[in-house]
DNA sequence: CTGAAAGCGCTTACAG
DNA sequence: CTGAAAGCGCTTACAG
């Protein structure tokens, strides 16, 4: 059995209430008993029970992480990022796959809340409505990771995607090239996808180039194979291009594969350039020029700002912008 | 504020027992006041408090998993099966990264105790005497996920990585391939790198081929850098090589990109063979051939190991050696 | 400096 | 079928 308070107040021959302050305020108790105290705990291998603390204190220090795909680089070192900060802040974090699944989504959020977790990440997908009713429910501070929202005050923590978008873009028209793709998400996705097309189309006005979006864009989900085969549609509806940008590094990869076997050179017959920098970005070959979001940073901030929260502080700003960068390799030629 | 079962009980005007039952036994309960306490408990939006309960219950439906690194593929991989299994089986996991540290893994093995974990799954790192001690006294059921001990009887999911090891190799030489070397990981490593190791020397010795240990091996810990470098080290001593058994995924990319980089084309000019199968092998280029591990299984199966033995049940086979498989793609070539 | 008591939010025999 | 009471393992005023 698994001793308690008792066992070692028993032991110590004192009140359980003595064992509890050489727990908590150890200089409020009498020097003696408190060896008296910390011998019997060494001795019963005693430690506290955090679900009765927990109770009393209404605080758990467990943060609740709802993330699409762990098994997703992407999320993997944003998660990273976070347990790294979680620990130092003296939090634990309980993790939960969403799959963009609705009703897992809302199981996880139910024990969750049970669980008394004192606060959650939500990562990566948009807000709807009916997402921001049920962080309403909670009743615990949420910050977002990745994802934002327009509508909604909730704090967040992601890289300007448009502006990104922009200078990919903007960096393969000062490197010559005027024919250029995209690979992009799914429209539906109104945070991530939309603005980085958008800030493709901005740089391509900017730089008075004409482009038709209806061949020079292709659309795909976010893993490797999805980039594949869009860029398949691409080539063959605009077999002139000079470089594509591939709205996330799976997706680059995925175009860069289908160059491979198509005996498509990169970057001397087209360059490709990437989004996240995830380390897939320097494993592949050629190497991935792209866009460097702060992945580790978003998920540390996340966390600092959740904890923030939970502690009544501020916030600072609700809505932050992490600075992205772009990380010249070896995908993007000079024409 | 959170609501509670006492404002349950209030609003539906009957004891707190009552709402109890509802929400446990509801067949218990007579079907006008269960309506009265659905209905109250609908217009508070309550909850109960899994702190109370698993007070009262002493489990708390939350397992514990220690894994060296998440932003790692290879454990994002696991993870994603023991999480989507814990999902199914009804538990949250904790993620505690240990970053190979052990003062962060006994600061995380306390706190894991103290908020009640129903068990603890340790992932990757052998089993020394003292981390065998820690798990005694934990009192609670642990599983060891893509590691073993044989010293210790701790149940354990993993791959026979001698064997993988020997058919790695094997595949080369029987590719015809006869100047074989190898990347291999740190000695230190009796469960993962030894094995490995000598699966590869006793393919040599079965196949009659001599070789130097001194030359066709070269350490290398488990990032892409260190398969990179090794590989240098590597064809600097055995400039004659044909072949690598690179023992992952990620050093086998490192040492591919080595090749890359100096010229060496894959796998014309030499061939690489990894270990893993991570969602790496398929989005480099040349795609890896590699031994596969089923990653999502390893973690799958100890989940459910975990919970047999929460459960109090039979654990099963103590020490499960799960089937791997070679997946033959595009690095290795016959000559 | 120390102990007895109330209370955190539940569950579960025990009565009725 | 329902309620009062004890108890899970703690903390924290309150007395002394």
């Amino acid at each position: 059995m698994r001793s308690n308070i008792k066992d070692v107040a028993k032991l110590a021959d004192v009140s359980i209430s003595t064992v509890s302050r050489v727990l908590n305020s150890p200089n409020l108790v009498a020097e003696e008993t408190r060896d008296k105290v910390f011998k019997a705990i060494a001795e019963l291998n005693y430690t506290p029970n955090a679900l009765a603390r927990g109770l009393i204190h209404k605080r758990t220090q467990t943060l609740g992480v709802l993330i699409p795909d762990i098994s997703n680089l992407f999320y993997a070192e944003i998660l990273r990022g976070m347990e790294d900060t979680a620990h130092r802040l003296d939090y634990n974090l309980i993790l939960c796959n969403t799959d963009n699944n609705k009703p897992r989504l809302l199981a996880s959020l139910k024990v969750l809340k049970e669980k008394q977790i004192d606060g959650l990440i939500f990562t990566s997908e948009p807000i709807y409505p009916d997402y921001n009713e049920l962080f309403q429910q909670l009743q615990i501070p949420v910050v977002l990771a990745a994802t934002h929202s327009l509508e909604f005050e909730i704090p967040s923590v992601k890289v300007n995607d448009e502006q990104a978008g922009f200078e990919a873009t903007e960096y393969l028209i000062r490197n010559g090239h005027r024919r250029i793709g995209m690979i992009a998400g799914s429209m539906m996705d109104p945070v991530t996808a939309v603005p980085r097309l958008q800030g493709f189309m901005r740089a391509l006005r900017t730089y008075n180039i004409e482009a038709d979006y209806e061949t020079c864009v292709q659309n795909g989900n976010y893993r490797f194979e999805d980039g594949y085969e869009a860029m398949g549609r691409l080539l063959q509806k605009s077999p002139d291009l000079t470089a594509v940008f591939a709205s996330s590094d799976e997706r680059a990869l995925g175009a860069i594969s289908y160059c491979h076997e198509h005996g498509i050179k990169v970057p001397d017959d087209l360059s490709v350039i990437g989004f996240d920098n995830t380390r897939l970005a320097v494993m592949c070959f050629p190497k991935l020029t792209t866009i460097a979001q702060p992945l580790y940073q978003i998920g540390q901030l996340a966390v600092e700002k959740l904890d923030n929260l939970v502690q009544g502080k501020q916030v600072g700003e609700l809505r932050t912008y992490i600075a992205h960068e772009l990380v010249e390799r070896q995908s993007v030629a000079k024409i």
